[in-house]
DNA sequence: ATGAAAGCGCTAACAG
DNA sequence: CTGTTAGCGCTTTCAT
């Protein structure tokens, strides 16, 4: 592996000139530059990061943070979702992405943690479902620049991207209230879940935009799984007053109801109106089409890579929370109320 | 940030004790191993990856590298599965995962060179759904070490980590064969992709046993798209001799078998048996659940990973190219013939 | 059992 | 415009 001396030696310069022409200088003469890169592409030189890092004290990566909870809570689309949109601006920076995983949280921050203090990454974006003060505290303390995707505390400002869950989700109900439903249940996820909370909030000023107080009945937590989503609509079908439509928050909870609805002879939309949200692929493919909500994954991981490496490029960028904006998908799940 | 002077200094010993301590040296007294400890504990200290890695020639860092292509190819379950299983073992044995993604075949080659040029990675791991020669020759000439998950040529001993496509198919199609079908097509992906080349021998292999001819009009090729699956299915139930099978090389594809198949008011599995690939999540919640292969991702990114770590610890360890075998998972989509 | 010194490959003052 | 020098934070002979 030829190091920045055997270019200096070969091109009858000093190593320190060699190192002018990697950073292109404006003070080394045009021959020089000329005939260091040419001794460099003859050698295949490459500059060797850990040396390079080491006194720039940077490794031009950034660390990306998913806990094992995180993986299953946003499952299939998501994930090599907002990688790409993450790596299509480490590419643009010449940045690096290095993945922590872990099975727990413990183990998340423990990881997140060392790869900073390791300075094996410059900065972490944490993939965030429920907010993990615990290791945004530490961050903060130990000063590392980091972004979240999802919603975090909003006393201090910590930079974030997120979707618009309140807005998304009201906009899904609203569009239920306008089809005339008076009774629409609410499949929600895990409470800790900060954006299951916030499509509960959207749920609930919807109904209260129509003079319709929530009812605590139809408001039913499972997992984001089809299983849970058959047996949250099995028990609300059972009910004396079934809904007449169903809000799932992901669209996996939506494909159990699917199936109950199924199960119990009912007809979708005739019987019961459905709205998912996530827009799965499955969800344009299953029949009916499903109604669902289409947030910009891609997008997040955009910002979320663009918000640090600013950071990273200007000391003094301040870094912006941002809320990207969903879009309801309108299929075949849904009808007027007869 | 600590440094391993600053320890040494407030432990009142020298910096290269410090080091052996960290190593846990043999040949260090008990009480200045505790003492040095506590200090380093105190000070919250971590050693600096980058001065490390620069003295001992290495990142502790394995580099995963997906094109564009791949991506799309292995679609949804893959991804974010096989990277389970290979941070699994990069954390077991304090390895890292950098990630390289390209949009192309050139980017792709160009990121993963350079990772290792740079010494930024240890290694690489390789998620190729066709071969990339090229890279893998450049990978060899540059001494990089890297194991690849897919079919590689067999010539020179490349080590590798694979599922049984050829056994797999095999199975599937005799499976067809056993309940009595002898008109069994192939919606069969991509040629290039190697592991559709193995999965059309298993399709031969399996009628020839039974002494059957393939057939080639019954052997279409397209995306791995359920709409690639509906127009290749509809073409075939409109020919004078339509199948009595379908054996998809993807369960994508076989849900776009399920929409032609419905829209022509036939009925899955009386009038046409189905077997699809992947084992994707709705296989098993489509109506009727769908007979298909379940691969063993996970443990082929810990198998990918073992390999090559164990590769750079035992210099002449000889790494191996390993099959792994799948499974069929018979569900209700097939039907003996009448 | 511990310390001193050299150096991994690179950059960045400081000279000239 | 270019070279010399001094480290970045760590490991590792080689002494003692």
């Amino acid at each position: 592996m030829a190091t920045i001396k055997d270019i200096a030696k070969k091109a009858g310069v000093s190593p320190s000139t060699v190192s002018r022409v990697i950073a292109d200088s404006s003070r080394i003469s045009p021959e020089t530059k000329k005939k260091v890169r040419a001794v460099m592409k003859a050698l295949n030189y490459q500059p060797n990061m850990m040396a390079r890092g080491l006194i720039r004290r940077s490794s031009q990566t950034l660390g990306l943070v998913l806990s094992r909870s995180a993986e299953s809570a946003f499952l299939n689309p998501f994930f090599p979702e907002v990688i790409r949109g993450i790596s299509s601006v480490t590419q643009r920076y010449h940045y690096h992405l290095m993945l922590a995983t872990a099975e727990n949280h413990a183990e998340e921050s423990k990881e997140c943690l060392k790869m900073w203090g390791e300075k094996r990454v410059d900065a972490v974006i944490l993939l965030a479902a429920r907010v993990n003060d615990e290791l945004i505290q530490s961050l903060v303390r130990e000063d590392c620049p980091f972004v979240v995707i999802g919603r975090v505390p909003e006393m201090p400002l910590i930079p974030s991207v997120n979707n618009d869950n309140i807005q998304a989700s009201y906009s899904a109900v609203r569009h239920l209230l306008e089809l005339g439903h008076r009774r629409i249940a609410l499949l929600n996820g895990p409470e800790e879940y900060t954006f299951c909370q916030d499509r509960y909030t959207g749920y609930c000023i919807a109904h209260r935009e129509f003079g319709v107080e929530p009812e605590a009945s139809l408001v039913r937590n499972g997992s984001l799984t089809p299983d849970d989503g058959y047996l949250l609509t099995q028990s609300l079908l059972m009910s004396d007053t079934p809904p007449t439509a169903i809000f799932a928050v992901d669209d996996l909870l939506a494909f159990g109801v699917y199936r109950a609805v199924k199960e119990n002879q009912w007809i979708i939309p005739d019987d019961l109106s459905v709205i998912g949200f996530n827009d799965d692929p499955f969800a344009s493919m299953i029949d009916p089409p499903l109604t669902t909500i289409r947030i910009p994954i891609y997008a997040m991981g955009v910002n979320a890579a663009e918000i640090i490496i600013q950071r990273l490029q200007d000391k003094d960028f301040i870094p912006s929370q941002r809320i990207l904006s969903s879009e309801l998908i309108p299929r075949k799940s849904c009808t007027s109320i007869s």
